[in-house]
DNA sequence: ATTCCGTATTGATATATATCAATACGAAAA
DNA sequence: TTTTCGTATTGATATATATCAATACGGAAT
């Protein structure tokens, strides 16, 4: 981590969605108060516990979003993109982070006041409103996470991650894994191993196409009929 | 359910701390737009699916909050008792409940426009905050009970399940067991006979004592103990 | 009081899944 | 090139937990 390079970083200004929803005037002042990050691979961009003084905006790479539980197991949330608010549901409870994220690949990220956008917060109706939106939008994914964590069995959960993967993170169906065996199943709620297992039960059935670091959805049909319930 | 008794109910005007923070005038406006209802044990209040047209609030009495998911399971969210605001994260989203609510016990609702909510929650920013404050915790809550479900084994499930029914719900170690062991079990994830054989042996270790539709918290540390990773 | 029906309880069994242990592989370091 | 070390893989086993089946219980209806 790098924290002498500390510029503004106009490409990133209107990456957030909500951030449309400002004037020119109010986006000034958030421009005034960011300040660029680099990280390397694993490197923590913020520590579970830690206060939420700022909010995060990547600008380039992914990071992990995890819970460190008991028993020093992990959960993983999910994995954070730019054009995402990272800013945890303990800004607006108690100030504490409420999981930790480290960088998967390079990172740039912009650290904004949290202080500042929650003035904006509350000059700006529409700003607020938009907050509410992206925290909702959260809580209801998180939602049906639980759900079919509860409810499906390993192969399923597997398949939805992949799933997952191929549509919200990376927008096809042919990509690179950056997460080890160990972090997809801290994503998908298994041990390893199933993870191993169950891969290559996939790759038997030719419902995917797995060359070392790169996974290729084949049967997107059948991958979607496992996930749901299988 | 009975749609006819629609009245004005000064009784449950501040339950929702974050109606304190609305002015005499807008409070008026909310009191212009809400209608009682009552439902018996059993009743939905709302359903899964259904459009968040209104707000709920529970003047009396206690309603589950559940999942319908797949293959007829049902995930139990938590308990809703007075005071609070009931209106899923899909209010900000698509407008549709993504959980049902049934009355447990005889209830008194509330029913208040969400239209006018969201325009005072549009002209007062102290509201929003609120409200994002509200939702924020919801979310939180959710996030550490699907951590604890992922990694917690049956034991320290129900014991949370019991911590939480005791303090949370009934703000007492004794108190009257409104939720059928199936209902339990859908609450703590695990079957109702499951539920049934770790009760008994939390009876048997005087950590609790089960009189039929009554419970006593007998030895709370134990219990807590159990709770974090029995 | 007797019947009836849903829930609770108990025991036996099946199954999913984690854990443990051993080995293989592959990239970085020497 | 060889060594080293972390991750991946594979197989064997242990364990938690669900499911199935039978019975018991308690309140509501007759």
């Amino acid at each position: 981590m790098d924290r002498t390079k500390k510029e503004l970083c106009e490409e990133c200004d209107l990456e957030w969605e909500n951030l449309k929803n400002l004037t020119e005037k109010e986006l000034e002042i958030v421009n005034l108060n960011k300040f660029k990050t680099d990280f390397k691979p694993g490197e923590i961009i913020f520590k579970q516990g830690s206060p939420t003084s700022n909010a995060v905006f990547l600008s380039n790479g992914m990071a992990k979003i995890y819970i460190e539980g008991f028993d020093n197991k992990r959960m993983m949330v999910g994995i954070a993109k730019p054009k995402q608010l990272i800013a945890g549901p303990g800004t607006f409870v108690d100030e504490r982070h409420h999981y930790s994220v480290a960088a998967l690949t390079d990172v740039s990220a912009c650290f904004v006041k949290m202080d500042v956008l929650k003035e904006l917060m509350r000059q700006n109706s529409k700003f607020a409103e938009g907050w509410l939106q992206d925290i909702s939008r959260k809580a209801l994914g998180t939602f049906y996470k639980f759900l079919s964590h509860t409810q499906k069995k390993m192969h399923g959960r597997l398949a939805e991650t992949l799933i997952y993967l191929a549509d919200e993170v990376h927008g096809s169906d042919n990509f690179t894994m950056i997460l080890s065996r160990q972090e997809l199943g801290e994503l998908s709620g298994m041990a390893k191993e199933s993870v191993v297992r169950i891969l290559k039960e996939f790759s038997e059935d030719s419902i995917i196409d797995d060359k070392c670091p790169n996974i290729k959805i084949i049967n997107k049909e059948k991958l979607i009929m496992v996930s749901k319930m299988g």
